[in-house]
DNA sequence: CACTCATATCAATTTATGTTTATATATAAA
DNA sequence: TTTATATATAAACATAAATTGATATGAGTG
């Protein structure tokens, strides 16, 4: 019961929805969402956390990055992931997705870093 | 979104998660459930209120008794259900089942009616 | 009609959840 | 080794959801 309480309330909340859905193409850095919901970093990381906390997200460490990517061990949240996958839609996922790839198009490449002044460049790793 | 967030957000409070389970084997009355959850009735009704706009029950009103169902129409929907009820169990769902039982086994049958200070009976209907 | 019963709804309160601001930690770069 | 960066965590605050106790509604009964 606990079990499928953690899950559905993991889903219960629009930020995460619109998380699970960010990461649909594959893993990001927390900045990555952040930029994408355009959203306080703080909150992305506490909403990340829940999710992880559900068994949706996995994350990798790398140096100063977290990158996180959907967990498909479980077969129900696999199926769950799906559901939101198809159902959700709209112009916030939309603009989600529109400035997430305006972020990484900006993104320097691995190794090079931008001035320091450019507050836009992180995640370089 | 708004759709799936109410999906997820009814499945997200054990009260409801017992009530679905509870109404596995058919519908039941409103203070059949009070009796098997053994919590007052203001709040069953309240959850019952939130499964019932989520899509998840059907109402039917016989004079002056509201019968609740599973409402199968919806495939996502019941799909989420049967989640439910295979991955939920327990002394807490074990309880309910006894409580109903002992409930549905002392009501009087259709038209019978117990002395007035009896207070068990009602749902005569 | 007066009364009881089953259920619903409301206002007040409590509890749970999410948000913000500030700060900590850890890693890397200058 | 000072400084900057990415992320996490914590405390204070804000909002939303659930619970309670009282009352309303509406159907049946005497």
């Amino acid at each position: 019961m606990n079990d499928l309480l953690t899950i559905f309330k993991a889903l219960s909340e629009e930020t995460r929805l619109r998380i699970i859905k960010i990461l649909e193409h594959g893993e990001l850095c927390v900045c990555d969402i952040v930029a994408a919901l355009d959203m306080v970093q703080p909150k992305v990381s506490f909403h990340l956390a829940v999710l992880k906390e559900a068994g949706f997200i996995k994350d990798r460490k790398q140096g100063k990055w977290t990158h996180y990517r959907l967990d498909d061990s479980d077969l129900l949240r696999r199926f769950l992931v799906l559901s939101v996958m198809e159902r959700i839609s709209g112009d916030t996922v939309a603009a989600d997705r529109e400035r997430l790839e305006a972020f990484l198009h900006q993104k320097p490449v691995k190794g090079k870093v931008l001035p320091m002044n450019d507050k836009k460049r992180c995640c370089t790793g």
